[in-house]
DNA sequence: AATTAGAATTGGAATTATTCTAATCACATC
DNA sequence: GATGTGATTAGAATAATTCCAATTCTAATT
């Protein structure tokens, strides 16, 4: 094991920590655990979950992901945004002023065709203050 | 069954799409197939799956999620927004420049305390076009 | 340095979310 | 009303993620 102020690496999270270093891209937990065998072939795709969020949570690795755990289906049609309880997991529309020059920005810094934008602000809810 | 232009209402899709209009809230698959069971007690949840996805390609209802199956984790671990292909899935780093105040307005419009703040952009990466 | 108690970590098993596909159904044509 | 064809359904399978009992580690005690 290997204890860096209150970190505790143990050797599967150090496999786990360099492959996510060792990669550029966004790799899934599945592609983690594929390399991380690899260098440890023991270690079991839970391990490769609890290391992960062990990880996230003490700011080593990024997370992507929308924040809920499944989709959702709603009435709304129009356009709109979302600020989702990073407490209970609350999920609330908005409606941001989204400008043109920022869609713009985002096709040139991508190179992707624009089909839609959308704001995600996370955050805690008035409940959950 | 239930003909208007070239859509195929069946009872199914109909009970479905009863559900989401008589709801306010961001409703789950499985949420959705509880209330249309009650409408329609034999539906599967398999249709109801189904039933979301032709719904939500007609543009009868909405859906609200990142846009990937899964979770993805990198070493990047500062703010930075994200550009997803609906064509094949790709997902690639952008950094836009939020203002503050889109900021404050997303906090004043959803009454939340925001810890950070994303923008997605749906569209089609250069080798979809 | 062996013992032990408590906390942290692991990973097999279970759960939850979603998709696949074979069977069924609806509709048109003979 | 039999038959072909394409759309729809839903049971079964898969994929993603989490739970929790067993194990391992740590550090205090002898």
């Amino acid at each position: 094991m290997n204890n860096v102020g209150s970190l505790t690496l143990t050797k599967q999270r150090q496999a786990v920590l360099q492959v996510i270093q060792d990669s550029t891209k966004h790799l899934t937990a599945n592609e983690v655990f594929e390399d991380a065998r690899r260098v440890l072939p023991s270690i079991s795709f839970a391990t490769v979950y609890n290391s992960l969020r062990y990880l996230r949570n003490e700011r080593l690795i990024g997370e992507v992901r929308f924040g809920m755990d499944s989709t959702r289906y709603d009435r709304t049609l129009t356009r709109h945004d979302h600020a989702i309880c990073s407490g209970c997991g609350n999920l609330v529309d908005i409606d941001l002023p989204i400008s043109d020059d920022l869609i713009k920005k985002g096709e040139r810094l991508s190179n992707f065709k624009a089909e839609s934008i959308e704001v995600v602000l996370r955050g805690l809810c008035p409940e959950c203050v």
